[in-house]
RNA sequence: UCCCCGGUAGCUCAGCUGGUUAGAGCGGGUGACUGUUAAUCACUAGGUCGUUGGUUCGAAUCCGACCCGGGGAGCCA
C-alpha cells in the first residue's frame, strides 16, 4: 500500500498508469486508422475504424449508394468507402463530393463485394472537413496531368499518385541512410549552413547578409565595409559541408553530413537546384579503395531498402515512370562494381571505336556519353573510376606519388552516370599549403582547416552525393524538379 | 549563359500554306444507367488564342520586341 504521508511517488506512478489505462480506452473506442492500416489488413473485418483523408474519385450508383475512394498519404493505394443513399447528408452533401474535398468517415471494415479490393469501409457517417471551393477549377483533377504543370501547383501535387509516392520513397531513402550510417557507428554531424569559405574555391555563392543594400557601408577605400555586416565579415550559404565535417572526422573517426546545400549557379538543367540536399561521409584512417568500398555498400544499402518499404511506389513507378525503375536497382544491388584507373577508362575509350563527339584523352574530363559507354556497353556495371589528372580536379584531393594525379573517384551508375563522386583529402601538411597556395586561396579563411593536418593527421577520404540525383535514379522520374517538394531554380522559387 | 522547341477552355492538345460563329478528350454541372473501379451514355456551361507593337480589307495563324515554360549544352551534386 502507498505511503500518502511519505512517499507520493507511488501514488503517482499509479495515477498515471490510471490515465494511461483510460486514454487507451478511448483511443480504441475511436479507432482512427490509416488507410495504409486497413488496406494492409491491421484493421480486423468487422470492426469499426474512423478514417480521415482527401477524395480521389466519386462513382454514384442509383442503386442506391456512392462509391468514394480516399487516400490520406500513409500507402500508395486508395481506401473505397460505401456510402448508402439512407445517409443523412447523402443527397445534400455526399452526391457532391469531388477531388480533394477532406472528410472524415466513420464505418465497418467490410469485404469488398466488388473487384479491385480485398476491404473497403461501409461508411457509417461521412463529415466532410472542408469542401472544395470551385470544382471546375481544382488544378489536381483525376486525369493524367503534365509534370511541367504540377510544378506550377506545387503545393497541391502532393495529392497526386506520384508525388505522393515520390514523397514516400524520399522518406525511405534518407531514413535508409540514416540507418546505413548508423548501423556502421558513423555520427551524423550537422554542419552549418552558413559559412565564411567557399568549399571548392569554385562556384557561385549565395551572400548573406543584414546590410542594408540602398545604404551600403563603405570603407576609406569605397569597397562594402563587411565589418558592419551581421557576422563582421562576408558570409554565404554553404556549398558543401565536407571541410567542416573533415574536422569532425578527425576526432569521431566515422562521420557524415545530410543536409541541405546550396549554389547560385545560373545553370537551368533537369538535373541542377539552387537549393538541395546532399549526403557526405568522411572515414578516417582510410583510402581510396576504403572510399570506393563504402560507396558501394552504401549504395547496395539504400536501394535494398526502399525495395523493400516502397514496393507498391516502386512499382507504379515502373508501371507508369521508367519500365526499369525496380530491374535496374535489383541489378545494381546484386551486380559488384567495376574499379578502373582514369587512364585505363580513357584508353577503353580511344580503342572503343565508338563514335564520341567529345575526345576522349588524358587531361579532359568524362563526358557523359562516355560514362554511359563504359557503364552500359563495356562493363555492364556500376563502374568507379579512380586517380584522376590533378589538374581536373580540387585541392584538397590528395596527389598521388606519380605526382599526376590525384586520389578521386567517380561512381557512375547504368542509366545515369556519375552519381558519386569523392576522394582521399590531401593530409600532407606541406603539400596543402602548397596547392592552396597554386588555386589562390586565403590562407587566414582557411587555417582551420590546415590546422588538422598540423595537429594529428591522418590519411582520410570522403565523398558526396546529391541526394535528389538518388530519387531521380530510384523513382526514375528525369527531372531533379519533381523529387523535392518545392523546388528553387534561378529564377524561380515561389511557394 | 548559349542553342533548339513551345505558350489556344480548369488540364492535355488539335487548328497555324491568313478568310464566316475557335474544336476534341478529360475535368465541372444536370440527367440516365450500373457493386462501381481513370465506369459508361446524353445534354450543358466554359476561351482577351502569353503580352505588346506591326503587316493586311481581314491575324490564333505572318513579322519584331518582351515575358514565361520545356528540352539540350556547359558547370556540377
Amino acid at each position: 500500500m502507498p505511503d500518502f504521508l511519505g512517499l507520493p511517488l507511488p501514488c503517482w506512478v499509479l495515477l498515471r498508469l490510471a490515465v494511461r489505462v483510460s486514454m487507451t480506452r478511448i483511443l480504441n473506442t475511436m479507432q482512427t486508422a490509416s488507410i495504409k492500416q486497413v488496406l494492409g489488413g491491421e484493421i480486423a473485418v468487422g470492426s469499426e475504424v474512423t478514417v480521415q483523408g482527401w477524395v480521389r474519385t466519386r462513382r454514384d450508383s442509383k442503386a442506391g449508394f456512392s462509391f468514394i475512394h480516399l487516400n490520406d498519404g500513409s500507402t500508395f493505394g486508395n481506401l473505397q468507402l460505401v456510402a448508402d443513399k439512407d445517409l443523412p447528408n447523402y443527397d445534400d452533401e455526399i452526391r457532391h463530393l469531388t477531388s480533394g474535398c477532406s472528410l472524415t468517415c466513420r464505418g465497418k471494415v467490410v469485404e469488398s463485394k466488388g473487384r479491385g479490393q480485398s476491404v473497403e469501409i461501409q461508411a457509417g457517417t461521412v463529415e466532410v472537413v472542408g469542401w472544395v471551393e470551385d470544382p471546375d477549377t481544382y488544378p489536381v483533377q483525376p486525369k493524367k496531368h503534365s509534370f511541367e504543370f504540377l510544378r506550377t501547383v506545387a503545393h497541391l501535387r502532393p495529392r497526386t499518385n506520384t508525388f505522393g509516392a515520390v514523397t514516400r520513397v524520399r522518406h525511405a531513402a534518407a531514413r535508409a541512410i540514416h540507418e546505413f550510417f548508423d548501423e556502421q557507428g558513423y555520427y551524423w554531424i550537422n554542419t552549418p549552413i552558413i559559412t565564411s569559405s567557399d568549399a571548392e574555391g569554385a562556384g557561385q555563392l549565395f551572400r548573406v547578409s543584414t546590410l542594408d543594400l540602398m545604404n551600403l557601408p563603405r570603407t576609406d577605400e569605397g569597397k562594402i565595409d563587411f565589418r558592419e555586416d551581421f557576422f563582421g565579415r562576408e558570409a554565404f550559404l554553404t556549398v558543401s559541408g565536407q571541410l567542416n565535417v573533415e574536422a569532425y572526422c578527425l576526432a569521431m573517426s566515422k562521420v557524415y553530413t545530410f543536409g541541405p546545400t546550396f549554389r547560385a549557379e545560373n545553370s537551368n538543367t533537369a538535373r541542377h537546384l539552387a537549393e538541395f540536399w546532399m549526403v557526405e561521409p568522411e572515414i578516417a584512417f582510410a583510402d581510396l579503395n576504403d572510399l570506393a568500398r563504402l560507396a558501394e555498400d552504401f549504395l547496395k544499402f539504400v536501394f535494398t531498402r526502399v525495395l523493400d518499404r516502397c514496393s507498391e511506389d516502386m512499382e507504379f513507378f515502373a508501371e507508369r515512370i521508367n519500365p526499369e525503375a525496380i530491374e535496374r536497382l535489383r541489378k545494381l544491388i546484386e551486380t559488384d562494381f567495376v574499379r578502373m584507373d582514369y587512364r585505363e577508362a580513357v584508353s577503353i575509350l580511344a580503342d572503343s571505336g565508338e563514335n564520341f563527339e567529345y575526345p576522349a584523352e588524358w587531361g579532359l574530363d568524362l563526358q557523359t556519353e562516355h560514362e554511359r559507354y563504359l557503364t552500359e556497353k563495356h562493363c555492364k556495371a556500376p563502374v568507379v573510376v579512380m586517380n584522376y589528372p590533378d589538374e581536373i580536379k580540387a585541392f584538397y584531393m590528395r596527389l598521388n606519388d606519380d605526382g599526376k594525379t590525384a586520389a578521386a573517384l567517380d561512381v557512375l551508375a547504368p542509366g545515369i552516370g556519375e552519381i558519386i563522386g569523392g576522394s582521399q583529402r590531401e593530409e600532407r601538411l606541406d603539400v596543402l599549403k602548397r596547392r592552396m597556395a597554386e588555386h589562390g586561396l586565403d590562407a587566414e579563411t582557411y587555417s582551420w582547416y590546415v590546422d588538422l593536418r598540423r595537429y594529428g593527421t591522418v590519411p582520410h577520404a570522403g565523398f558526396g552525393l546529391g541526394f535528389e540525383r538518388l530519387l531521380n535514379y530510384i523513382t526514375g522520374l528525369t527531372n531533379i524538379r519533381d523529387v523535392i517538394p518545392y523546388p528553387r531554380t534561378p529564377g524561380h522559387a515561389p511557394f
